[in-house]
DNA sequence: CGTTTGACGGTCC
DNA sequence: CGGACCGCCAAAC
């Protein structure tokens, strides 16, 4: 009872939701990554979805995922631009530029980790 | 209902 | 290496 209609529309938002949840800690992943995945969304869907990730609950953790290139493009839809840096840091990702040190190395692919 | 806009990605040059 | 362009597809206007 307590579901009431919780659902809403239960799209691509749960899914992208689902897999961004599912990325490990001090681990990083990229919008294509996970649109990748799905098979059903883009990369554009992605990065879209994490907008309301804010809003979503359990609460994603749209910090770690970046774009292709391992930069932190989302930063500016954090409370403070910053915070997403901090927030990979304090994962122990090391933090260049905006971007991701060892990007390729903290790189979580799902297709690779969850494929079956 | 047509146009614009994206937290993107890949290709082209 | 980087700027330009297209494709994805849904929401906002």
């Amino acid at each position: 009872m307590q579901d009431k209609n919780k659902n809403e529309q239960k799209s691509f938002f749960e899914d992208v939701f689902a897999v961004a949840r599912q990325i490990p800690y001090g681990r990083v992943s990229s919008y294509g990554a996970i649109a990748n995945y799905l098979e059903t969304v883009t990369a554009r869907m992605v990065g879209w979805a994490m907008n309301k990730s804010f809003t979503a609950d359990p609460p994603v953790p749209a910090h770690r995922v970046v774009n292709r290139k391992g930069e932190l493009s989302g930063r500016h839809h954090f409370s403070t631009p910053s915070m997403m840096q901090e927030l990979l840091e304090n994962e122990g990702i090391i933090i260049e530029q905006d971007k991701v040190k060892d990007f390729k190395k903290l790189y979580w692919n799902p297709s690779d980790e969850l494929a079956d």
